[in-house]
DNA sequence: TTGATAGGCAAGTCATTGCTTGCCTATCGT
DNA sequence: ACGATAGGCAAGCAATGACTTGCCTATCAA
């Protein structure tokens, strides 16, 4: 849902972890923790980032995909898209068609 | 603050705000009261708007102008803009030039 | 000036949520 | 088979957030 999608994007570790997604696509957990600290300083379980990535699927934005013992999560721009022109006006800049 | 776009962004209440303003902007707190109630049957006290009213000001999304003992509020897409492109990709899809 | 209307401030309640800790399952390498 | 690696589940804690209630200020109409 739409809603989930809001609510997802709320959280500065989960904006965070779409921005890594971002630059390298198919990433797995571990992969995603220790870039979390390395590249932003950030200090968090590996617990919180599963959870984190458990609400950013949930909500549409991240796919996984399993193989082995291994979980590659990829982003999904799509649900943003279909966000985006919410509030913007006919009248207003460019509203994509 | 982009940061505080987001928080403002994941209440859906806000979200109906949005929506009321942009159908009809320069609406005073009591007007957004009543259309919350008639039309999405939400029914709020006058200081939950009013809180909501101020989150969405202090993320920029709403501007407000006094005018005798009437304040309108009026909305403002802008900060919307800026935040949307943040995960399009290059080569993703329609990338706002 | 008085009453009514439009709005603001502040404390208090209750639910949500972000995070941790501890334990458990599954896959791979040797 | 055994240990190591990748991940999952669930209870518990502490902080944030949404909403209410009560009272107070300011503007307008009579």
């Amino acid at each position: 849902m739409a809603e989930d999608v809001f609510k997802a994007l709320a959280d500065p570790t989960r904006r965070r972890i779409l921005d890594e997604l971002v630059e390298r696509d198919g990433q797995t957990l571990f992969e995603i923790c220790a870039r979390l600290v390395t590249k932003h300083g950030l200090g968090l379980s590996r617990q919180a980032i599963s959870q984190h990535l458990a609400v950013l699927e949930s909500a549409g934005l991240v796919v996984t995909r399993r193989q082995g013992r291994y979980k590659f999560h990829d982003l999904n721009t799509e649900p943003l898209e279909r966000i985006m022109t919410r509030w913007l006006r006919p009248d207003g800049p460019e509203s994509t068609p």
